[in-house]
DNA sequence: TAGATTAATAGTGTCGACAATTGGGGTGTT
DNA sequence: AACACCCCAATTGTCGACACTATTAATCTA
């Protein structure tokens, strides 16, 4: 089962469910990252016109996901270490904003929720230690959470709609390696904790260290493909 | 005459016509805030098919200067106080992180150009003292340039090309009051002395101070219609 | 008369076809 | 053999028409 963002608009529209299949498959490397698209071709495999195809294309670029230029094409994003440093950089500051917001803004019962959520965490993370894809899921919905806390219509949007399935095609292609799991459960707590205090600035640099954690994790799967072709 | 925005790939096709265009007249306020947009009548207006206006106008939704609905249409951004309070939390954000980065990453000649353009602006604000265009472009200019500073493509993209004009809209619709023009040069020398001493801890701080204020500048102007209603 | 139901009417979503542009391959020249 | 030029195929940009949806206006019912 695929990981679906709550606060999307439902899908109504031809276009809205060739922009929801090509996203995933661009993301989980179906179609691969920094491959040509065909607007013929793939409209074709969709069974839409290529007007529908390409209003498709439109909302994938608006995420990061394909680039355009005028009158040559697309292309899917190509995943590079650079970009990577650029786009977390990003990630942390804006995350490191809406985590301080939430300390402020969540209220009781979402804290709560999201305790709770850490410690179903826990549960299946001892039954299932090593497979990462619970955490993976689990993690999305543990900085959701906190990102929709920040009740910031605005920055909601720009991470939770734009950013974060290139974050995420990030994760899926270059996985997770060695322990980062656990490490990963107590900086949430940590973080959890000080959201409870409304400690924002503490919450801030909690989560923009947990962040720089996971860049680095990612990280040294580029440097290991780089040692690989030496 | 229009800022243009130096990086933006150049117009070559008709839907870049109108996108620049729409651009324009909404950011200036032709076609007014929260307003309903009609497809078949603007693609009359600008001589082009319903196709190439859609084009345009997804465009103009990934800047945020127009929000879509399926199967109901598509109307002009409506300026908010609160809509204010969230962009500009995000922008002092980024451009933070952009302030940090440039003072790392800006070359020696960069800086010296940004600290030219600075006395340049003295010389002509002395002369037009109180007339805030000068001042308007001015501005953005330096922020432009901070930006283009910190090297990091998709903060240059986020900030240039995504929420640039969304803000710009909010300057030039709800206006700068106020004696802030000669405050904000001081502030922009301050931030120009940190990047170049590459204190970016600095830099971070003093660009967000400078970006608050200019929010509470308008912020004012909320105020007033606010007060003025009652 | 108020409310609900239904029909007309814009307006949006989608399609297939045409026009314009790009990139590549082949030809010719020096 | 290297380079420049030109032509052609393929792809993208644009158009007008059709299908479907939502909103409004009119009609009917209680």
């Amino acid at each position: 089962m695929t990981h679906t963002f709550l606060n999307e608009a439902p899908i109504t529209t031809a276009s809205d469910q060739v922009f929801v299949d090509m996203r995933r498959e661009i993301v989980e490397g179906t179609i691969v990252q920094g491959s040509k698209i065909s607007e013929p071709e793939l409209a074709k495999r969709y069974g839409v016109s290529r007007a529908t195809l390409r209003e498709a294309l439109n909302r994938l670029e608006s995420c990061y996901l394909v680039e355009r230029k005028a009158n040559v094409g697309c292309r899917v994003v190509a995943l590079t270490a650079e970009r990577l440093i650029e786009v977390y950089q990003v990630r942390s500051s804006l995350e490191g904003l809406a985590c301080r917001l939430a300390a402020d803004n969540m209220e009781p019962e979402e804290v709560k929720g999201l305790k709770q959520l850490l410690n179903q965490h826990l549960q299946t993370q001892r039954v299932k230690e090593g497979e990462s894809y619970y955490q993976e899921a689990g993690d999305l919905d543990f900085h959701y959470r906190i990102i929709q806390g920040s009740k910031n219509a605005h920055l909601i949007h720009l991470l939770c709609n734009e950013l974060y399935q290139l974050i995420r095609m990030y994760r899926v292609q270059m996985g997770m390696v060695g322990p980062r799991v656990s490490k990963a459960f107590d900086e949430h707590l940590a973080i959890i904790n000080a959201i409870e205090n409304h400690d924002g600035e503490l919450a801030e640099m909690l989560m923009k260290r947990h962040i720089s954690a996971s860049q680095a994790n990612i990280q040294t799967k580029f440097d290991l493909l780089a040692k690989q072709k030496a």
